[in-house]
DNA sequence: TTGTAAGCGTTATCAG
DNA sequence: CTGATAACGCTTACAA
């Protein structure tokens, strides 16, 4: 394969010029740039990307950490990252991490290898301050998170939640709902989102949610409609389920269906097209617009804070 | 930031010496190791992993090309091609296309760049026989595509899917059914699977399917439920509904119940959760082993083809 | 076991 | 407008 140097040689000119031709320079003449183009094109020349990226210290490369690539949170996001990366040339680089400490570290050293410019965690198991400690270092490229950082001096995109979940409590309140089952992927401790909803319910209803009514670890399809059977199982009879996805709460009541059972309200999120046909109320968090916040942050030389209102989305009467 | 000369420096040993013990090589003396290594932490080093790749002309870096990021076809491979990269250590990077030729010329020109070692195109624009001759060339990586190349010299992995779809016509000629509707992504002549579905139904029923019943285009969940609306609209009165995916023939049967009305026989695919909520049968292409095939061929020296077959799914009776 | 020096292929600075 | 030459940071023969 040809390189620069052959280029020169074979035409005339040196390196420097060439370089010239390759990023579209001014100050080259146009007889020789034709000249340039024409060896180039006769050699079969490509320029190599690596040795591009080794001297101007750019790689394009934007690492997106992903726990699990099912959740459409996670799709979204990285939708919303990919769509904004390659409108501004960059390229989206998927890191599986499955909660995985030692992985995420893994990543943070790749970034502090220079393997990426930055890296966004849609979501992660090390804890938030040592994202931003290793940031701050500025030794590595940005690191973005896609939940609110609090005080941190960390680069943030995330949703909104909690007056949209008061919203939607206020919702189920005032249609006289009272036992309220809540679907949520991960336990209080471990997760904004559950924190959020929970929050929200104390605020509206001014207690705790019933400890029996809330289900965790509930991820995909299957699960909505596991949960569903649990409240049959058990007799516990809400009157109303809130849950993480409409898809997934589409499935609990497919489960109340299967039993002829009546089906409790339901409440949805993700405003996936099941709410639709099914002419329930959804939460929209608009992940995809984090995803492009991230980006647009990821290539910032700022550390900032992106929120993003997510939306009530009622039915239509 | 440190580099490995100013740890060959400090540690008063050559950058070869060095080198070694980044790379944990043989030849060096454990006093030699300990001192380097406390060197390169008091120092924070870390090798640039762009120079690496320079020096040995490898990215690790695998391109993915995807028209779209929403059909189950795309992000089964993309999973599939992702676990099988995480565990040889490779990385996977995004290529949204949109099935713009231009767009996926591009990448096939950073390919030659070395911005990858490979890319797999998971569909594509641009004829099978130009990516057959890029690769050829050998001046680029190797490009492995998901369908079938026929005799053309490109690595390929694809579901095997004829004989599938005639144990599928088998059974629902079997059960008597006659006026078949058919959901199609794409047109007959753009779409290997569409050929596939419509050879393998005239094999079965020694006759073409009725045009006014065969819908293209069919993408999306609400693409199902608006087929469905058509047939209706229109009064033709499919008997059964083939799809391409379990979930759009879920949407399909929800439009017969929204409008009170009989659902015909249906059959879906991609073994979704749907089909087994509904009972109805399905067909696995196990686009996850595809994937996984693409990822080993893309890194492989060798063109080759890697057939998988897919799996007709019949309900519990 | 360790060191020297030549790549890897560009870009960027600074003269001319 | 054009050209030397020094980075960029690492790997790897080849010597010693």
């Amino acid at each position: 394969m040809a390189n620069i140097h052959d280029i020169a040689k074979a035409s005339g000119y040196s390196v420097s010029t060439v370089s010239r031709v390759i990023n579209h320079r001014k100050y080259v003449t146009d007889q020789v740039r034709q000249r340039v183009e024409q060896v180039m094109r006769d050699l079969d020349y490509v320029p190599n990307a690596v040795a591009r990226d080794l001297s101007t210290g750019k790689t394009h490369n934007i690492g997106v950490v992903l726990p699990h690539s099912q959740h459409p949170y996670f799709t979204q996001i990285t939708n919303g990252v990919m769509e904004a990366a390659f409108a501004a040339g960059y390229r989206v680089v998927l890191l599986p991490s499955k909660y995985d400490e030692r992985v995420e570290r893994h990543y943070l050293e790749q970034l502090r290898q220079r393997a990426f410019d930055a890296v966004i965690f849609t979501s992660r198991g090390v804890p938030l301050s040592e994202l931003a400690r290793d940031d701050a270092h500025k030794k590595m490229g940005r690191i973005v998170c896609c939940e609110n950082p609090g005080d941190l001096p960390l680069s943030a995109a995330f949703t909104e939640r909690n007056s949209t979940y008061e919203t939607a409590f206020e919702w189920i309140k005032k249609r006289g709902y009272k036992r309220i089952g809540m679907l949520l992927s991960r336990e209080y401790a471990l997760s904004a989102t559950s924190q959020a909803m929970i929050e929200a319910y104390k605020d509206v209803f001014h207690e705790l949610p019933r400890p029996e009514l809330v289900r965790t670890s509930v991820v995909n399809n299957q699960d909505g409609y596991d949960s569903a059977q649990y409240y049959i199982d058990n007799d516990l009879q809400p009157d109303f389920i809130f849950g993480n996805g409409d898809d997934i709460v589409a499935n609990a009541r497919q489960c109340y269906l299967d039993h002829g059972l009546v089906v409790p309200g339901l409440m949805g999120q993700e405003h996936q097209l099941s709410s639709t046909l099914l002419h329930i109320p959804t939460i929209d968090h608009h992940f995809n617009e984090v995803g492009r916040r991230a980006f647009e942050l990821a290539v910032s030389d700022h550390v900032a804070q992106r929120p993003v209102a997510s939306t009530f989305i009622d039915v239509d009467e």
